[in-house]
DNA sequence: CCTTACATTTAGAATTATTCCAAATGTTGA
DNA sequence: TCAACATTTGGAATAATTCTAAATGTAAGG
């Protein structure tokens, strides 16, 4: 893969976080890179414990501020399921989320949110109970609050 | 009994909670009639901030165990944003929720799951910029190893 | 180069939301 | 009434995340 890339800010994701005005560090692209090699939906925990493989001193708080840039310049999603961990996938396509309440586990579903509810193909034998739709913005008092 | 609902067990909150197998007690009824009252999705907190006003000895404990009875029977639902405390919400209809990222505020959206992306009419001056789709239920691993 | 300004990392403390616990109380049915 | 069980309570414990302050790294200007 990329690691023959020898100067950090030639990289794509170097672009991304620059445009949010933040650097590439070894420390973001190692958690980067350990996000994209494993895609089920690690907790930062878990992104942790697989960053310290390749990485022995890296920090928590450092793959928290890592994955937070990340998030913020677009490279990554989070998944929030109930009250527990965050999850990270780096995977940008619009795609859902199916939660599996029996192990736990995390699917991406190709499909874009406008699927929902018109008969999209799960995975076969995927059976849903419940379709939570959050939609974020601003709202209208806030729109309109701006506009003084 | 009389015709106004003195007898708690009449109640046909009583009766989702029985399905269950949870009774309703006077923290129940005055949780849910909390959660009734003012339907601006609370987290808990401010439930039991609302509900001391009536029971000044309800305690936080019970005030998650109620909104827990009630969510488990159908009464409410848990609404869950970012990482932030979760809401809480007693409208069962199928709808959507609009997180308003600048004011916090959580909006019901009376469209349910199938409407979005297909340019569903959100309130006057609300902006839409993210749509998190989260599908439930049990995977296709799971089910698999039910069946033996 | 050297300095200054600022970004990032680090370890650990602090915070927040939630869950757990054990004792007290309430309820139901034999 | 008694035994069995459910619920409530206050406080302790836990889990996830955020904050803090010091150390380190980096870029730009002189």
């Amino acid at each position: 893969m990329n690691g023959s890339s020898s100067n950090l800010s030639d990289s794509p994701v170097s672009a991304r976080l620059a445009m949010r005005g933040l650097r590439l560090t070894p420390q973001r692209q190692h958690v980067y890179e350990v996000l994209v090699g494993v895609r089920d939906h690690p907790t930062a925990e878990e992104v942790f414990l697989r960053a310290k493989q390749g990485m022995p001193e890296i920090s928590m708080a450092t793959v928290y501020n890592c994955l937070d840039a990340l998030v913020r310049c677009g490279l990554a999603k989070q998944v929030n399921v109930d009250r527990s961990a965050s999850r990270f996938c780096p995977n940008m396509s619009d795609h859902d989320h199916f939660y599996c309440e029996r192990c736990g586990g995390i699917y991406d579903i190709e499909n874009g949110a406008g699927a929902v509810g018109r008969g999209i193909e799960l995975p076969r034998g995927f059976e849903v109970t419940h379709v939570d739709v959050s939609l974020r913005g601003v709202c209208g008092s806030c729109n309109d609050a701006e506009k003084v």
